[in-house]
DNA sequence: GTGTGTGAACCCTTTCACAGCC
DNA sequence: GGCTGTGAAAGGGTTCACACAC
């Protein structure tokens, strides 16, 4: 394994980076040049001392009396979380949610091209599917694809029971990171990547949260 | 504001709490009747230590020398998390993703059932929509169906332009807690709980992740 | 004066290690 | 003997408060 760029970042900073160039994007087009972490702070709801602090774990971006530049500060925050390029993923899974993610203009508008869709139902298998005609391909078509494209992330929408297996053939096709939207923990055995993204967790924090006040 | 149930619970104990209830509806399912925290800790990927703490947060539900009795520990969970019942739901905003959610048999098998969709697209509106069928209403009908069905939850899932002025209307339905979908902050004016589910946050995150090692 | 950068303090969460109970 | 329950320790992340630069 090659050595890390960044020693120590916690987690929940790489999130809020990532909110940073959301927002940092809405004032760049809205004609803003320059931009306060106080200001930050007030659009995004987090503490001022807690923006300064996650930036400076990557540089000095701003000037002291002055602030932020919107596009200077934007550009790099792109850099750091390597998305000043596109990026091409693949779904395997072409269910409702599948389908809503391959609709989904604000991956796209990111950079974010999913190249190809994998499903085991061969009545899907041939056709093209979403907003943007995607061609869905059987399984066994992944790692020559995968390949083609450069493809290093993957997104998980099978059902649970499937996913384990999926993860296996993710594995032989060198794919790097796994978005898991199945409710089941994976078992990799080789070093990958792996978020889960569960909606029902979601809802049952909200659920806690209402019955116990 | 009424007294809170349970003092000073850690969030992510929450999260995991929902995590618990999902192993345990499978082992049950599979005839298992008692569980340790080493054997939760080893289909979750979780510290065993932190499962048992997680736990005694609510009560003492092992035994000593045994562990955990699967069906009762679970219906605790679901007491403490308050989806020992059905949550009526509605949506806002009837894209591609406000579809997918409305078809997510994971949501309506935990209990939540979405009753309602709203849309300001006038083509859709009149019509019933996803796997279960659900109706489409004008915004302008949200209040009337809310009281109907004691809705107290509502999904946005409209664009991040229009999600501050539905904002106002949730608050006016006297909505008590939002799932957003939406990737902009909302500014509540009365006490509601909202949580923001950010898609394109997840994909960020991977990006890094895997440009930064 | 204004707003960043940052060590230190604070707070919260996780993990350890073992006493206590079956 | 085995596994839970839990105080104590360790570890991380957030916030404070102010020195510093424009």
């Amino acid at each position: 394994m090659r050595h890390k760029k960044f020693p120590k970042i916690p987690e929940a900073t790489i999130k809020r980076l990532s909110i940073y160039n959301r927002i940092l994007n809405e004032l760049s087009r809205d004609g803003f040049e320059v931009v306060s972490s106080a200001r930050l702070s007030e659009i995004s709801g987090l503490n001022a001392a807690q923006i300064r602090k996650d930036l400076t774990y990557f540089g000095e971006f701003g000037v002291r009396g002055v602030g932020y530049f919107v596009n200077h500060l934007r550009d790099n925050i792109k850099k750091i979380l390597g998305i000043n390029k596109q990026w091409n993923l693949v779904i395997i899974g072409v269910g409702k949610l599948g389908q809503a993610i391959l609709s989904y203009g604000n991956l796209k508008s990111q950079g974010y091209n999913i190249v190809a869709a994998f499903d085991i139902d061969t009545a899907k298998v041939g056709s093209k599917i979403g907003a943007y005609n995607t061609p869905i391909y059987p399984l066994s078509k992944i790692k020559e694809i995968a390949k083609k494209h450069a493809v290093k992330i993957a997104i998980l929408t099978t059902p649970a029971a499937a996913a384990q297996e999926v993860l296996k053939i993710l594995e032989e096709a060198n794919i790097e990171g796994i978005i898991n939207f199945a409710p089941v923990k994976l078992n990799p055995t080789k070093n990958i990547k792996i978020s889960y993204v569960d909606l029902v967790t979601e809802f049952d924090k909200m659920a806690f949260k209402i019955s116990s006040e």
